[in-house]
DNA sequence: CCTGAAATTTGACTGAG
DNA sequence: CTCAGTCAAATTTCAGG
């Protein structure tokens, strides 16, 4: 689906507020309400939106500690293995295979480091992985896009 | 802010789908559509919800390519700094700073590979950048939630 | 794009714990 | 005094023309 000037910047309001009603959108992008909601259905229907959902400070949640981890796996190990792997854990937030030397780069989040050091550890022993390095996140300064699957 | 059992229910609905209507949510809950906004609008005010937003298919987007950067600043760079040389860039999804040898890493979509080095190109030569180091993402496997603020 | 009907959001008021 | 329920007004959504 190509998507015009018009689309990208009625996703892009939507990414900031997506509670903002269409008349409001409209006047922002120069078009009436009801022509915004059939752009908005259309993108819902081509899959271009997935969903709408809420921005979540994770440390009210008692999610204080974030990391990303860099897993290094056995030879012969599928994207499809980690995925199914890691899906397992509710302290990971998202996962993808990276080019370079690390085979997958690995979110989570934790309510404090004893709490993530107990999921790595976990995560470190699972069949599929050799070994992990992390960094702990310190201070999140930009997150704008989400996207994926309501799971 | 402590979040009781209903908060978090709350805040689980509205995850998955942020725009069911109140009556909906409370249907689920077990409470009337003007206790969940009274309570959604107080975890608002209390930053527990930092906002709504859509959940986005990249590739439908036109954001093929999905990379991670690490970041090497100059010393004195401020993590404020960062967050505002980077908020310039629509391409920039997310970004932290971290712990490790990195001082940041931020996450990049692009529409291919020759956009993604036109950026990479001219975040390298941000002030405060002293080097990078970037991995391109081949899968995402999975994606759940999001956090942070709307900027 | 405009109009009218239906649904939802939102605030005020009232009562229970 | 806090929290939830009911009711009514104002917006918003959404299907016609």
């Amino acid at each position: 689906m190509r998507l015009n000037d018009l689309d990208e910047r009625i996703v892009h309001a939507l990414a900031e507020d997506a509670r903002r009603s269409y008349a409001d959108i409209g006047a922002q992008v120069g078009l009436s309400a009801p022509a915004v909601k059939r752009r908005v259905d259309r993108l819902l229907a081509a899959g271009a939106i997935t969903g709408f959902t809420v921005r979540v400070d994770p440390a009210a949640l008692g999610w204080e500690t974030e990391a990303l981890v860099e897993l290094y796996c056995r030879h012969n190990t599928s994207p499809e293995d980690i995925r199914r792997g890691l899906s397992r854990y509710p302290e990971v937030a998202s996962a993808s295979t990276v080019t370079g030397e690390a085979d997958a780069i690995v979110q989570v989040f934790a309510s404090d480091v004893r709490h993530f050091e107990r999921v790595l550890e976990r995560i470190a022993g699972e069949q599929f992985v050799e070994r992990t390095k992390s960094v702990l996140v310190l201070s999140p300064l930009l997150r704008r896009y989400t996207s994926g699957s309501p799971t």
